[in-house]
DNA sequence: TTAGGGTTAG
């Protein structure tokens, strides 16, 4: 399962913290410039009862939908003798806003035992909520209802199937209609952008540009960038970016956003900052982008310091803001950063039922603290699918295979149905623990109890699984019946479960079918030419070399980083460059004598090169994460706990030496790696040596 | 007095 993915500029940013560690200065967080706290409101029963007694309804129903008690407001009906089309009109409004199908429905009940005639104002504002609330058969019926239809009606139907249902039956009404209009062109476009189909957008987008009767505006130039970001198409972005310079369609800012995203998301990093500099009036939303772009390009100090900034603005950060920060930290295993993110959060408040607190949770279980992230989950009023997955990933990283279990079968008492993403979860909890026959159990309910569709990423687990346990004919006899192409991950997984049992012919096979998908990827022929190496194939490891220097494949290098005292230290194998390094070398000199007295022998099979064993060895005592571990013992206190990152799998040999670390220095350490947590104490590893 | 746009996670 990919959980660590560092892309190459990533790398770049890493090796450029290599010069300078430290998050800059600027980085440090200035202090919020608001103190406001939401759903901390002093409750206003008196107010409501007082306007109920006056028979004030609307006002009270109004202050309800404002403090979200939807069902209140919805209640106060059976008190109205005759409630008028405003109090319809604004109950339905709320219903759409909550997304409350249950409340939705009971005011359409109402409204039939009430006798009350809908004019076509409530008829439309009723289809929008149906749609909108998901019940896409309750809003046709009402429009096929109607006794006359306005255009209106005929964009709400549209607006709603294009954005939450089959755009494609959007289409047909959008081709039905007996008069279209620019809010027509502009739902269809933004249809199927949020559909992902962003070239069916553009063409839509082009369409209406050609057509004499139409002219693109605002709404729909917003909506061809978000199209032309997705895609990703510079071109388009550009030609667009053109009309809207022509049109004068740049005074609104939302187009600017949709502008600046769209040159960020297309790899124009810099235009992006440029169009963002000359933005008159940045909101959140521009802020957010910015921010976001930055860390999708691996700019993570400019990311950081932007946020930084932002917090000084005076404008309020949103859980878009807050999400897209806590992910990089996640991304970097930035926990102390995320942690005064979340102190912000705390400070200036935060919708506890927004994605804001599923990414603290993210953050905090990708950081390898699984005790807040359990806090923070318990914390959440209503947990959402993200914080459940976030949670069982988690547990199952982090050692506690059978806990994740445990709370995916919580999960599915709460009600909640889980998607393929939580089984992605289950099933690597499953490999965690070794659990094969549990794991098969999971792995048929997908279909058969959750009716859900084996995703590539299933199948790649349950092969994981299968070939770890060195199961290989089950394993070879799934491949064979799945109904999808096996993709990488599955052949990387049957690779990786090879080079544990030394099966050299299936290796072969798994490496030949990884040649043909990702030619580039060295991973697949450093692992290759270990399992030749095992096996003493000499000349096969020669072969694999050659090819690689053939194809001008590099391996990619090693990396470890320790976060200290907020400064990130970032090693390579070998690596001779840091200040501290006499210390760190001295230190890992004195540790190997004593480890070996105490019974290690190094491991060195997992080294590429076919070198004299005493060379072998040296390299070894120079892996990077032995180098950050060195590193982290000697900069902090005893008995403090050392967390050290590693963008690859750990190695055997570092994993063996690692735990006799942990013994002889009496520490807690531990390890991420690009798969799971070690949590090393007293010799032994949480992982129980299956990873 | 209804319908259309930009930031988003496991």
């Amino acid at each position: 399962m990919k959980f660590l993915s560092l892309k190459a500029s990533h790398y770049a940013a890493l090796l450029f913290s290599k010069r300078d560690l430290s998050f800059s200065s600027k980085t440090q967080l200035s202090k919020p410039p608001i103190q406001k706290t939401f759903f901390k409101s002093s409750s206003k029963d008196g107010l409501i009862s007082r306007l109920c007694e006056d028979k004030k309804y609307k006002e009270a129903i109004d202050i309800l939908c404002d403090q979200k008690r939807l069902r209140e407001a919805v209640q106060l009906l059976n008190r109205i003798q005759r409630p008028s089309a405003l109090i319809y009109s604004t109950l339905l409004q709320c219903c759409l806003k909550e997304r409350d199908l249950e409340q939705g429905r009971r005011v359409h009940d109402h409204i039939r035992a009430s006798g009350f005639v809908p004019g076509l104002f409530i008829f439309n504002r009723f289809i929008d909520m149906y749609a909108k609330c998901g019940s896409l058969g309750d809003a046709q019926k009402m429009f096929d209802e109607m006794p006359d239809k306005d255009l209106c009606s005929w964009n709400t139907m549209i607006s709603g199937y294009a954005k939450v249902g089959p755009v494609d039956e959007a289409r047909r009404l959008f081709d039905e209609m007996p008069e279209r209009d620019n809010f027509s062109w502009s739902a269809m476009i933004s249809g199927y952008v949020r559909q992902d189909r962003p070239r069916e957008a553009l063409e839509f987008y082009r369409m209406m540009q050609k057509s004499q009767t139409f002219k693109s505006n605002k709404f729909t130039v917003s909506s061809a960038l978000a199209a032309s970001a997705v895609v990703p198409c510079l071109r388009s972005g550009k030609e667009i970016h053109g009309y809207i310079m022509r049109t004068g369609l740049d005074s609104d800012e939302v187009v600017w956003s949709a502008l600046m995203d769209m040159y960020g998301k297309c790899g124009s990093i810099e235009e992006a900052r440029r169009v963002f500099d000359k933005m008159g009036n940045r909101d959140v939303v521009s802020w957010t982008a910015m921010i976001d772009r930055y860390f999708e390009d691996g700019r993570r100090e400019e990311g950081f310091a932007l946020f930084s900034e932002l917090m000084s603005s005076g404008i309020r950060p949103n859980e878009f803001t807050y999400a897209g920060v806590l992910n990089a930290c996640a991304d970097h295993a930035a926990e102390d950063l995320g942690k005064q993110v979340h102190g912000y959060m705390t400070r200036l408040g935060f919708d506890p039922f927004s994605f804001a607190a599923s990414a603290l949770v993210h953050m905090y279980s990708k950081c390898g603290n699984i005790e807040n992230a359990k806090r923070v989950f318990k914390g959440m009023p209503k947990p959402d699918l993200v914080s459940w997955t976030s949670l069982i990933v988690g547990y199952a990283q982090h050692g506690q295979p059978n806990r994740a279990l445990q709370i995916f079968e919580l999960l599915l008492k709460s009600g909640i149905k889980p998607d393929h993403v939580t089984f992605v979860g289950v099933l690597s909890a499953c490999t965690h623990a070794g659990l094969v026959d549990k794991g098969l159990e999971y792995f048929s309910s997908i279909k058969s109890k959750h009716k859900l569709n084996r995703t590539a990423d299933h199948y790649a687990c349950i092969v994981d699984l299968l070939a770890r346990a060195g199961r290989f004919e089950e394993a070879e006899k799934i491949i064979n019946d799945m109904p999808i192409k096996p993709d990488k991950f599955l052949w990387a997984s049957l690779l990786g479960g090879c080079r544990i049992h030394g099966n050299v012919e299936l290796a072969k096979r798994a490496a030949e079918a990884l040649f043909v998908i990702e030619p580039e990827n060295p991973a697949t022929y450093v692992t290759l030419a270990n399992i030749y190496a095992t096996a003493g194939m000499w000349s096969e490891v020669a072969k694999v070399r050659k090819t690689m220097d053939e194809r001008k494949v590099v391996k990619k290098p090693g990396l470890s980083w320790i976060e200290i005292k907020r400064e990130m230290h970032v090693f390579t194998v070998g690596d001779m460059s840091h200040p501290k390094y006499n210390v760190i070398h001295e230190f890992l000199k004195k540790i190997s004598k004593r480890m070996r007295e105490e019974g290690y022998v190094p491991d060195t099979n997992f080294v590429l090169h076919d070198v004299e064993e005493e060379q072998k060895e040296q390299n070894l005592s120079y892996h990077s994460e032995k180098l950050a571990v060195a590193f982290g013992i000697i900069s902090t206190p005893p008995g403090t706990p050392v967390k050290v990152f590693k963008n690859l799998r750990t190695c055997v040999d570092c994993h063996t030496g690692i735990k006799f670390i942990s013994k002889l220095v009496q520490r807690k350490i531990i390890v991420r790696d690009s798969n799971r947590f070690h949590c090393f104490e007293n010799g032994s590893c949480s992982c129980g040596d299956y990873w």
